[in-house]
Formats: C-alpha cells, structure tokens, sequence
RNA sequence: GGUCGCGUAGCUCAGUUGGAUAGAGCAUCUGCCUUCUAAGCAGACGGUCACAGGUUCGAAUCCUGUCGCGAUCACCA
C-alpha cells in the first residue's frame, strides 16, 4: 500500500473517532516548498462534512496521526492546510524497495488484457519524409512505449499509401525524364529519387498549363486538360487494370522508397510491427458498408452512393461509397481497422497518430465502427497533434520550404559536434565515438525538443535557433546522466549494502529527501502519461528530476561524504536517479550517453 | 457562417482530480571552476493566466459570452 492510501486510512479514521464523520475520501497534495512538510492533507473539502474552523480540524487530525501512524514525524497546520512531515526511516524503506529494481515504475503486461495497436507515420510514397513526420513518429513511438511500460501489450503499425494519382506521377516523370536513373546510379537514397520526380512532374505540369493559358483556355481549363496530367490519370487507370509494365514500375519505385524511408526510421529509431498498404486494403471496406446498409446503418441514395447519417450525433452526412461503387477515404479506413482486428484478435483498442486536420475524420470513422457494432469501437484514440511551423510559416513542399527529416537529423549531429568541440569535451576519443555522441546528443536534442510540448498544440521550429543545448532540453538530461555515470565509475561502492531503515542511522539530507520523493512520483507519472497518451508528461517529469538532481549534486558532497554509509547512500541515490533518467528517456526513444 | 482546437513572463513552454504567494528554460544582470564533468549551480529582474460575466470557502483550471490565431466543413487522401 502506498503512502497516501496508508494516510488516507489514518485521517478517516481519525475523523471517525473526533468528529464521529465517515469521510469518503481525502484530498492530499505534495507541500509547498516554503512550508514544513512532506505531503499535505487539504481539510477545506471535509468542511462539508465537518463543522467547524478547519485550522482546529487540521490540528485535531494531525495529532491523531502523531499518535497513531508510525510513519508521521510531525505536523503543521497553516490555514486549512494539514502539512504532515514524514519520517525519514518510510522514505529508506521505500529506497531499499526499488534501489535494485531495474524497470522501477514499469508494470508487466497482464495476459487477460486486451492489447493496443499503435498507427503511426503513415506517409506516402512519393516523398521524402519531413518535419511533419518527424513529430509524428516520435509521437506515435513514445506513446506506443509509453502504453507498454503501462502494462499494456502493444503493436506498432502504419498504412502505407502506397497507390494513387500522386505515385503515377512520380513514375511518369521518371519515365519520361528519367534515363533510366536508379538510387545505385545517382547515389540518391531511393526516397529523394523519387521525390525530385515527383517535383519534375509538377514542373512539367506548371509549364504545360502556362502554354494552355497562353492559348487563351480557361485556368480551370488548362489545368484539367494538361496532357501530363492526363497521361498521369490513364497510368492509374492502367495500374488499377493491373497493366504488367505499370505494376512493375510502381514495385521497383515504390521498393527504392521503401528502402529510403528504413534508412530515416532507423536513423531516427522508431521500428514497427506490422504494415499495412494500401493498395492491399482501399477495397476492403466494400464489404462491411453491405453490411451497414443491411442493418440500417447505412443509406443508399438514388445515383447509388452510400452514406451515413450522423445528424443525431451532432455530425452531418458522411459518404462511404461513392456512386460508382468505388471505396472512398473513410471506407478505406473502416476496412482497414477491421482486417487489423482480424489479423490481431486479442487487440481491444487502437491509437491513430495524425495530424489535427483530420480530428472530424477521426470523429466520423469511430462513430461509424460503433455504430457497425464493433465492441473495441469504444477504445479508438486520435492522437491528434498541431502542425509543426517554421518561421517562414507553413512548410510548403511545392515552395521548397520543407525541413527534410534526414537534413535535420544530420544537422542536428553536426551541431551537437561544433558545440562540443568549443567545448572540449570528448577530448581523446576516437572519430568513430565521437559521430557516434554527436548522433545521440543530436538526436536528443531534436526529440526531446518536440516531445516535451503537449501533443495538441502547434510547434514553432526554427532550424537555427529553437535547439538549445541548455536548460530544458535534451543534451542537459543526457549530461546529468554523464555525469552519474562518472560518479559510479569512480565511487567504488559496495552496491550490496542494505541501508538500514532505523531511525537514526542515516539523517536525511533535504536535498536527498527531495530527490526520493521525485523518484517516488515515476510509476504514476508513466500511469497518467499512458492515460493521457502525453509524452510531454514524461519529458517534464525527467527534467524535474534532473533539475532536483543537479541541485543534489551542486551542494551534497557524493564521493567526500562524512561516513561510508552516508557515501554508499548517496551512490546508489544517484544510481537509481541514473536509471530513472533512463528509463524515462527510454519510453520516449532518446538513448542516454555513458560519457559527453 | 457551422464545428473543433489553441491563447500563461520579451521569446519557447510547464502547471496533476479546482487549493496556499502562478513555475522552468532562453534573453538581461550578480555571484560560484583548487572536491565527484561549469552543456552545471545559487540569486535578481520579468505576469491584468486574451477579455467579460458565472459556479464556490477557493478558478489559469469548470460553465456562458466576446475577441484573436489555426484547422476543418469534397463522390481528395
């Protein structure tokens, strides 16, 4: 039993016993630094129950805690609040508990429940991956790391839009500009290949248009009759037909793009479990909008398109099958929710991770899959987050002002190089250690940067001055972690010393106790970060500890303790304060260096 | 126009189920490298929590309205 259902207990009964009130629960919060104090028992809410004048409440209270809970040192009652001093023998027992446990605050997952599928990056295959992306990964990762550490099972996914008129055209202007260029022969990772294709086409198709309307058409005109795009649209017709050469190209270009977009995922570390494509899962749909028209779901109008109505839920009408009878968007997304349910049984709810445009997709998709029937409709989640902006504004693929997510990762690394280097730090390390630092600080640096903002809100990143490598950022954290380790290399401690949890073997330093109970907050902090799907939680929560650490470590002599066992106490606080870094950076995918 | 989201220090952001005098970092200023890594620590400065009402012992937090910014309202994905 934790601390505060323990006290919890104690104050209930002590109201019991003076004021003859059985309360239902206690409101606790952790004391304010300018008071005496550990943890707080706020008495305003029992005035409902209680007459009375809530100072003489909380005196009575506290005295009966004094008396009675062995772990209650002291009290103070300011106003109407109850500040109750812990005894430092409940915070040593509590280390001693979890000093040697490696994966503290993380729970098992448990065989009955049901397990989540996380979706995330889900990009199209005819472009390089970008900042946008990059969010999205790091987001849809860290959750999904998150929900595991939470003690869910979790499998991590995409769909992979890997069919459509934007793929033709990438094909096409390679085609008909190409010479036969390959990723081998360019030296282009396959991903860029295409993409400056995709950029050809869209040149191409500018210039087209400018001689049509120098012709005299009409822009609306000359933008549907340009015979690039035309010939783009007959590419798709032929790839839907099945046409062998078609097919073919869009295997061989779509195996490049594959292959740039694994180099980028594993640069930036995010893996996943099973992939969906679309051109395997746009028609699956099909089959349960038949379904929803047969139980009344679904209406079918005169030209023979399908749709819902969802006006009695706040929404409006939604189309689901368009009057030829091909698959739209949302049937798509039906489907696809389906098969993977199908293919996973025991998954009971998934997490979709993408951008905040489409919340009112997302809205409609999960009403639909409810009112089909499905029981794991109830545990849909949009991990909807803002778009990330650059100081120019909007990024604009067509006006070049993407930051390409290699560019960055890259960028990234060779700052981290130029800031260590005007440092001197990493003095005497080999070239190869040195990139490899470089890589992890910049990486860092870059993710906790967007991670430790809530998901919901817009990211405003300028390339140049945003990342900072002090205060509350990423580099800062991987640096305290150094410099433990530091400070474990050199402490030559006995790691099997039991501390003593008697009164008076050790007195607490309050820098310690501050630290024990920052590390006491980590199981639930991870509890509500899975719950609110936040890794922003997570991120502050780290650098809390980190910035209590620091403060630890700036004014309590570690190795130069007064006794031994004062020194062994301390090594092994900065031991476990180490590993929470860790495990805290971990479940947002930011790996922590042995040195920097 | 309808719907959804956001608005906290000059800038970038935190702020647990409503609780005490709203917190960090950057920037500016003052101290601290002869102890364990100064990418650090201690401190100063900086606020009408967009605005106006309401709910209550108590509101940045909940409700209503107004303003500002953004997204979305396709037989596109």
């Amino acid at each position: 039993m934790g601390l505060q259902e323990t006290l919890s207990d104690y104050v209930k009964q002590a109201v019991k016993s003076s004021f003859n009130v059985a309360l239902e629960s206690v409101e606790f919060q952790s004391t304010r630094k300018e008071f005496a104090g550990d943890i707080t028992v706020v008495v305003f809410p029992m005035l409902r129950f209680i007459k009375g004048n809530p100072v003489q409440i909380g005196e009575t209270i506290g005295n009966y805690l004094v008396e009675n809970a062995k772990d209650v040192k002291a009290f103070n009652v300011v106003k109407g609040f109850l500040n109750i001093e812990i005894s430092d023998s409940y915070y040593l027992n509590f280390f001693n508990g979890i000093k040697d446990n490696e994966t503290f605050g993380f729970l098992q997952p448990s065989a009955n429940e049901k397990a989540i599928m996380v979706e995330y990056s889900s990009p199209n295959t005819n472009k390089p991956l970008h900042l946008g992306h990059i969010r999205n990964n790091l987001l849809g990762y860290s959750v999904a790391e998150i929900l595991k550490a939470s003690g869910k099972k979790v499998y991590k996914t995409q769909i992979i839009n890997d069919r459509g008129i934007h793929i033709c055209k990438s094909m096409l202007a390679w085609k008909l500009f190409g010479n036969g260029e390959t990723p081998e022969s360019t030296g282009l990772k396959g991903d860029k290949l295409v993409g400056n294709y995709y950029v050809k086409f869209d040149q191409e198709y500018k210039n087209q248009i400018q001689s049509l309307l120098a012709e005299g058409r009409s822009e609306e005109d000359a933008k549907k009759s340009a015979s690039i795009l035309l010939e783009a649209q007959d590419m798709l017709r032929k790839w839907e037909a099945g046409d062998k050469e078609t097919v073919s190209l869009w295997e061989k270009m779509n195996g490049w793009v594959y292959d740039g977009f694994n180099e980028t995922y594993k640069n930036l570390g995010v893996d996943f479990d099973a992939l969906y494509f679309e051109s395997n899962t746009y028609l699956l749909g099909k089959e349960f909008v038949a379904e929803g028209l047969k139980t009344g779901v679904f209406y079918k109008r005169e030209d023979g398109s399908v749709w819902c109505d969802l006006t009695e839920d706040g929404l409006d009408e939604k189309i689901v099958q368009r009057a030829d009878g091909t698959a739209v968007y949302m049937t798509q997304d039906i489907g696809t929710a389906i098969q993977r349910v199908k293919d996973y049984p025991d998954v009971g709810g998934m997490v979709y991770t993408v951008g905040n445009e489409q919340d009112y997709h997302f809205q409609v998709l999960f009403l639909i899959l409810k009112k089909l029937g499905f029981d794991w409709a109830k545990n849909l989640y949009h991990l909807s987050y803002g778009m990330v902006d650059l100081p120019s504004g909007k990024m604009k693929s067509r006006e070049g002002t993407v930051v390409d997510a290699d560019d960055l990762i890259a960028d990234m690394a060779k700052t981290a190089e130029e800031i260590s280097e005007e440092l001197g730090k990493l003095d005497g390390y080999s070239e190869e250690e040195k990139q490899e630092l470089y890589k992890i600080i910049g990486l860092g640096a870059l993710k906790y940067y967007i991670l430790k903002v809530d998901p919901k809100k817009r990211i405003l990143f300028d390339p140049k001055e945003s990342i900072d490598f002090q205060g509350n950022t990423g580099p800062f954290i991987q640096y305290t972690y150094a410099r433990i380790q530091s400070i474990l290399r050199k402490s030559n401690i006995d790691d099997a010393v039991t501390l003593s949890a008697v009164e008076g073997s050790i007195e607490l330093h309050s820098k310690e106790k501050e630290l024990l109970k920052q590390i006491q907050l980590f199981p639930e902090v991870v509890q509500n970060a899975a719950e609110n799907h936040s890794p922003a939680l997570i991120a502050n929560y780290t650098y809390d500890l980190v910035k209590e650490f620091n403060s630890f470590y700036q004014n309590v002599s570690i190795l130069g303790a007064d006794s031994e066992t004062e020194k062994t106490f301390r090594v092994q606080l900065s031991k476990t304060v180490a590993n929470t870094i860790k495990n805290g950076f971990g479940l947002l995918g930011i790996q922590v260096p042995e040195r920097m």
